[in-house]
DNA sequence: CTAATAACAGTAATCGTTACTATTATTCAA
DNA sequence: TTGAATAATAGTAACGATTACTGTTATTAG
């Protein structure tokens, strides 16, 4: 039995308000302000908590630290090496990227989730010629 | 301009003898027995060493420590949340995931690194109604 | 109102990895 | 062959992200 708390409720506020995708340290320092008694036990535990809860999802980037995502929608992530942003994939790649793990799952018989996908590579923005990619 | 190093061809050979994907503690206590004055720096900044010079691979996985792999040949790799399995991904596989990088860039505008991935999910034996994966 | 206990703040500990430093080993040319 | 120049090493300290512990506070149910 969970009871309730304010510091849950502003931990959840503040990745349900917010289209970014935060890490626990963004979080801490974002709420500390308006409660200087926060402390980061409680926004690891809260994090941890909502993405049992199924409110939140968290995204893991290889060598940095762990990212928190509000939305509760299913949708995929694409993380550029270069710039470090992290972009939403729905619609159209979304629709792609499930294509690609049911052909998957036929030929290879491995059960890939979709939901927890973070690819990584390089955005359109620092891809190619364009102004400020002359190396 | 680099030296040899006894120690570097040890770490080496370590990978490329072997299938699995190891971690730099195995690396270490695989090789320590033969090496007793062998460090942990030295396993870490040789294996990123090999990693730079293209001749082993390094695949991040959530939660746990790096694994390195010494086949050289670009290939992926899939996950077993379950059992925590690495699977090879070769020719068949592969290719699918090749062509779908490629549909991918083509509708987002987005290049994926293909040779870094590491899809996660279920395994064929963690998968279905097997013996052993009754809940 | 009170007892039971979930959640808290603060702090210590863990884990994988990197950084530092004094010593050792390799290289290359005199 | 010798020796200076310098990679690479072993050992240890430091690091960043996260978890675990502990005594206190807040929420809940009766
Ligand atoms: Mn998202
Ligand atoms: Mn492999
Ligand atoms: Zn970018
Ligand atoms: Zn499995």
């Amino acid at each position: 039995m969970s009871k309730y708390s304010r510091q849950r409720e502003m931990i959840l506020d503040a990745l349900t308000g917010n289209r970014c995708h935060p890490t626990a340290d963004w979080v801490y320092n974002h709420l500390k302000p308006d409660n200087p008694a926060l402390s980061m036990g409680t926004v690891y535990r809260n994090l941890n908590f909502l993405v049992e809860r199924g409110l939140v999802r968290k995204l893991s980037v290889p060598g940095e630290a762990d990212r928190f995502d509000g939305q509760a929608d299913t949708h995929m992530h694409f993380r550029c090496r270069q710039c470090g942003s992290l972009i939403d994939l729905k619609g159209e790649a979304a629709e792609e990227i499930l294509d690609f793990a049911r052909r998957f799952r036929d030929l290879t018989g491995l059960e890939m989730d979709p939901a927890g996908l973070v690819l990584e590579g390089r955005c359109e923005a620092c891809s190619g010629d364009s102004p400020g990619n002359c190396s």
